[in-house]
RNA sequence: GGAGAGGUAGCGAAGUGGUCAAACGCAUCUGACUGUAAAUCAGACGGCUUACGCCUUCGAAGGUUCAAAUCCUUCCCUCUCCA
């Protein structure tokens, strides 16, 4: 029981109430977890995987896990404060974006113990009357607690009337689902307290709440996120997710291996800093792929930014001409998007031709036979021209 | 319906007639160094030009002026207070 605590514990902000959490699972039966995931956007990062590791941990533990898509409430948005102009999916995206999603999350779900859900189901059946019923339970003060209501009121930014709905429509699935536990980021926080109001007036045991969390993105300042590029994504090419691993911070670096592993926290500090981030990215590359290309991407980071190699793959890239200019090339080459762009670059001295630096900005090369082109200490592409 | 505040580069935020291609911070990119694409330090950061310089940007469209992010008009959007 303890240690079944323990696990659920690591890593968390708040479980809310604690007292309630553990009186649910000394009943000894599974839990229903409910986990919404929201398919506005198909691509799952490190920053949503925090939350899945949680759920994988429950799964383990003999819960059940039910895997909720609001793709009726992605047709809202939930409010972030940060884009008010969503632009509305369509059914397909929201299908399309939902399967994706899935397929991203088994990758640390055990499919076998996960029901997928749609809220489209029963919300899309509410009747306006219904509706009406539903915002009767909750009142603008309480909604204006909510952070980022509060902060956006205060900061005089628009509060669309619509996106009080979205706490609400959270709240009621899971009064529908009649969930034992919601597990959900910090920012999810107010919405799941909601459902424990809602699930009161509908006369269930309202759900215990395990928040987690948000996940800092490669900046390791800002959250993890698509919109400000600082995310590693699941999907990307192995060799991405090594290097944008090794790029955190080694303070951001503790945290991870708090959020993404099992790894006890004392055994990392005790290793050196660069070997424990190359550890963490094996282990994520793993995750995603396999132990084989985990390997390969380790051996090859080591090369290159080690022993200053090159990779073993690098893309090709076929021209017309025999000859061309240094800045066309890299224009051709979209390791630049203007030209002043690739001057800056050659300026500065990023730019170079096989390993030799290029300083010339009207160098003119010779591409009849296959030239290597490198920006920076990771962009290379091959050349050949005729 | 009335009164007022505001919309600036990827984000945050200065700037209220010329010296503004627009301070500063964050992010980003390049270099140096290193233990890594960490940390730190240095530089760059609208486009075109070898360059003098030229062109396009400050919610949108017009206008005043030798000159506008800055003034005027209309429009769009946001916020606050009152009703």
């Amino acid at each position: 029981m303890n240690e079944q605590l323990a696990i659920i514990k690591r890593g968390t902000v708040e479980l809310i109430p604690e007292a309630e959490l553990i009186k649910k699972l000394q009943a000894k039966r599974p839990l229903r977890i409910k986990f919404g995931a929201d398919p506005s956007a198909p691509d799952i990062h490190l920053g949503h995987t925090v939350v899945l590791n949680k759920l994988r941990q429950l799964q383990e533990l003999g819960h059940e896990v039910i895997f909720l898509i609001g793709d009726f409430t992605a047709m809202i948005g939930d409010p972030t404060g940060k884009s008010e102009t969503r632009k509305p999916l369509t059914r397909e995206q929201i299908a399309q974006n939902a399967k994706t999603y899935q397929e991203q999350a088994f990758k640390i779900l055990d499919k076998k113990k996960t029901k997928i859900v749609y809220n489209s189901h029963w919300l899309s059946q509410l009747k306006a009357a219904d509706i009406v019923a539903l915002a009767a339970k909750h009142t603008v003060a309480r909604m204006l607690e909510r952070d980022d209501f509060a902060k956006r009121y205060k900061s005089e930014t628009a509060i669309s009337i619509h996106e009080f709905l979205y706490p609400l429509f959270q709240g009621y699935d899971s009064v529908e689902l009649k969930a034992d536990v919601e597990v959900g980021g910090t920012d999810q926080k107010f919405n799941m307290l909601v459902g424990r109001e809602l699930q009161r007036e509908w006369g269930q045991e309202p759900q215990a709440i395990i928040t987690l969390p948000l996940l800092e993105g490669t900046d390791g300042v800002q959250k993890m996120s698509k919109s400000l590029n600082n995310y590693i994504g699941v999907t990307e090419p192995p060799a991405e997710i090594f290097g944008k691993t090794m790029s955190i911070s080694d303070l951001l670096m503790l945290k991870y291996y708090e959020l993404l592993t099992d790894i006890s926290l004392d055994e990392v500090k005790l290793m050196h800093p660069k070997e424990a981030k190359m550890r963490l990215a094996s282990i994520l590359v793993e995750r995603f792929y396999n132990q084989e290309t985990a390997r390969q991407a380790k051996d090859e980071f080591e090369s290159i930014f080690k022993e200053g190699k090159t990779p073993d793959q690098i893309d090709k890239l076929k021209l017309r001409e025999t000859k061309i200019n240094i800045i066309d090339l890299l224009l051709s080459a979209q390791f630049a998007s203007s030209r002043s762009e690739a001057k800056r670059l050659i300026q500065q001295g990023g730019v170079s031709v096989d390993e030799e630096a290029i300083s010339d900005e009207k160098c003119n090369l010779e591409i009849s036979v296959e030239r290597l082109l490198r920006v920076g200490k990771r962009k290379f592409l091959r050349i050949i021209g005729g």
